[in-house]
DNA sequence: TTTGGCTGTCATATA
DNA sequence: CCTATATGACAGCCA
């Protein structure tokens, strides 16, 4: 318990177990399994939806909590079960869970108080929770975290909370059974088996009231059953993937020796828990992302009890098997032959109906992704976790799958390509996980940091081709992980039946996935299509817009042939020339456009011009006849010496130098005006 | 079928 | 000399 302390105080609980996964074991977040009630809500897309009624009536809906993150739903919980009075509020709870730091949003006050008990340090009381809860909830309530409220109610006496419906008996037949009964539980098996034991013989003293025992019995007698089926099924698989998932658990063993107690000692916890709340334990309640919630799924659903899931630390690949609803499942006896679950159906966490249909295989893809034939595909990614297939194949596959643009398929409006073709130096490709059972979906396409791609013929750890980032926290809903890809790929073209897929699409799927083949081959350019063909790693986005030191050390960097280097070189002269085309083309446009204006606007002060131009001579006109009046009434006022009027065809008025105004006679007039028009035809000749 | 616009590409000039 | 850019010209596609 001191081991499960540290962990959790460590910063452990979902994120840090998860993180397990990059080793490609699958890897069951169990403090969370403690921390949800039995009734498994199943998260679609937002919403957590409670699929019927829970085993027992005795449910109530709990409220809404606002807790953010994940926590958007309400959730069942015994009715008439209340917290531990002596609980902080929840509002103070949630802070300072918080202010921990704890990777779970906790959702209900209890979740709070159960986590905030843990990470304070409280270990043991919060163990005595947990155990209540886990025997609470094998009582037949199903309400682990609830249960865990009424103990702590109980007087928060360790002792009493450890107190639980069953027997010890029963207990130690439930905790031993999920580990014993697997053939092949990894190398720390027996030393995981012993502690757990001696965990089991120091927790689980039952004390409960003897009204929870029978349900308890039966379902745990349903449990068991099925644990046995799944056995034998697990029993029954290939040797080599029972090779695979030793290899696997013996590798994570390694770094995951600080732990695996605690993980035992969960698992303990979930052992007692009845069968129908494990099996109605959905990911969806859950937000776990990617493969591990696939993963999960795959084990809820099928009849493979979490305890042996956990137990046996099913690998990827056997998860993969275990899934009735996954697409790639090879035996098609097995898939055909597992009962389908009611709420299989929501597990797609998709709106497409086409998604439901059986054999459509389309929710195994990834979500959108980028169009630059950059990712490999879901099936690749399986067979490279796997089957550990040479990467040359992988470029032949993608060939074939990785074009399909399933954003059009699945309309994931908050889908993110992630494969950003100008992040030259960002190794970390965000690719979406899709609910789908196993999907890992490694988009590893092409490189984007030439740096690390090894493109010349060397491909460097498999197990980085899909390495899940768990630190990347969780978001609202069932979705994605950060995935650290490893765009490695070798340059050797691949013959054009070389381009196998690692799986067959059925009937409807096959016509889909030809359909969205077309048209994606029909979207690609001409030196997208050929780049595609010579299987140039790099998008031709990339190739472009690279910088020509970048260009130049990729092309003496990698191994590639002539025609690889020619293509490349046209591709950016001809990519390069089309941006210049456009923005030539563009400049020219908004010449043209700036000269229509600079013409609209010469016409409209043209058209001023002539509007003051009239008035100015409407103005001078006006003049003239003022004048020509005046010069009329003066006229009509002047007399001679003789009193007579002066006529004035024979006289005009002329005004001096000094102001003075003088009546000439017209002939003056014009001799004077002679006179000086010829002056001043002489002074313009001088000059 | 014709036509105009758009776009990609090539050839060439220029910086 | 190489590269990037700009631009005219041409061809193909499409409404």
């Amino acid at each position: 318990m001191k081991q499960l302390k540290r962990w959790w105080s460590a910063g452990g609980g979902l994120l840090h177990l998860t993180v397990l996964l990059s080793s490609g074991v699958l890897r069951v977040d169990l403090d969370l399994y403690l921390l949800l009630p039995p009734p498994p809500p199943i998260l679609l897309r937002d919403e957590l939806l409670f699929l019927g009624p829970p085993a027992s009536s005795a449910y109530e809906l709990s409220p809404v909590s606002t807790s953010g993150g994940w926590g958007r739903a309400g959730r069942l919980h015994p009715k008439g079960r209340e917290l531990d009075p002596a609980a902080p509020p929840e509002g103070q709870l949630l802070r300072e869970v918080r202010a921990l730091g704890v990777p779970f949003i906790p959702r209900t006050r209890v979740d709070a108080w159960l986590v905030h008990s843990v990470a304070a340090g409280d270990a043991d009381e919060a163990h005595g929770r947990l155990g209540a809860a886990a025997a609470s909830s094998a009582g037949g309530a199903g309400a682990s975290l609830d249960g865990g409220g009424q103990a702590v109610q109980g007087g928060g006496d360790p002792q009493a909370a450890r107190s639980g419906p069953l027997g010890a008996a029963e207990e130690e037949k439930a905790l031993a059974e999920p580990t014993a009964q697997v053939p092949d539980a990894g190398g720390c098996a027996s030393e995981e088996n012993e502690v757990l034991r001696e965990k089991h013989e120091g927790v689980d003293h039952s004390s409960q009231p003897e009204e929870n025992e029978e349900r308890a019995s039966a379902q745990k007698e349903n449990s068991f059953q099925q644990n046995n089926e799944n056995e034998n099924k697990i029993a029954e698989k290939p040797n080599w993937e029972a090779e695979k998932s030793t290899e696997s658990r013996n590798e994570r063993h390694l770094n995951e020796v600080d732990i695996s107690f605690s993980l035992e000692d969960l698992l303990q916890l979930l052992s007692s828990q009845p069968e129908n709340s494990l099996e109605g334990i959905s990911l969806g309640d859950i937000p776990l992302p990617g493969c591990i919630s696939d993963g999960m799924n795959s084990s809820a659903h099928h009849p493979v009890t979490f305890s042996q899931a956990i137990s046996q630390d099913v690998n990827l690949h056997e998860a993969i098997l275990l899934c009735p609803n996954n697409t790639f499942v090879r035996d098609p006896v097995e898939k055909t032959s597992q009962p389908q679950e009611p709420f299989l159906q929501f597990n797609s966490h998709t709106t497409n109906p086409e998604q439901t249909l059986p054999g459509t295989n389309l929710t195994g893809f990834l979500p959108p992704v980028d169009n630059h034939m950059r990712n490999l595909t879901s099936q690749d990614l399986d067979l490279n976790i796997f089957d550990e297939i040479d990467l040359m194949s992988l470029l032949a596959t993608e060939n074939d799958l990785d074009q399909i643009d399933i954003s059009q398929l699945f309309d994931e409006p908050d889908s993110e390509s992630g494969l950003s073709l100008n992040s030259y130096h960002n190794s970390t490709s965000v690719t979406k996980f899709n609910s789908s059972p196993s999907v890992c979906e490694g988009a590893t396409g092409y490189s984007s940091d030439y740096d690390l791609g090894a493109v010349g013929g060397y491909y460097q750890e498999p197990s980085k081709l899909c390495h899940v980032d768990h630190d990347s926290g969780f978001h609202g809903d069932l979705t994605f992980q950060h995935v650290f890809h490893n765009h490695t790929y070798h340059l050797k073209p691949s013959a054009p039946g070389s381009t196998s897929e690692p799986f067959s699409w059925p009937g409807k799927s096959q016509k889909i996935r030809s359909r969205y083949l077309e048209d994606t081959d029909r979207n690609l350019s001409r030196d997208e299509r050929h780049a595609k063909a010579l299987h140039i790693p790099f998008s031709v986005d990339e190739i472009v817009r690279m910088p020509v030191d970048s260009f130049n050390s990729m092309l003496s960097r990698y191994y590639l042939t002539d025609l690889q280097v020619s293509l490349l070189r046209d591709i950016r002269r001809r990519g390069k020339n089309k941006v210049a085309a456009q923005n030539c083309r563009k400049r020219k446009l908004d010449i043209i456009l700036n000269l229509e204006y600079d013409v609209c606007n010469l016409q409209a002060k043209k058209e001023t011009l002539k509007r003051e131009r009239a008035q100015c001579n409407k103005a001078i006109n006006i003049m003239k006849q003022k004048l020509h009046d005046l010069y009329r009434d003066v006229f009509s006022r002047l007399r001679d010496d003789q009193g007579r009027p002066v006529n004035p065809n024979l006289y005009a008025l002329q005004c001096s130098h000094d102001g003075s105004i003088l009546l000439i006679p017209k002939e003056l007039v014009a001799s004077g005006h002679k006179k000086e028009t010829q002056k001043g035809k002489r002074k313009e000749r001088r000059n």
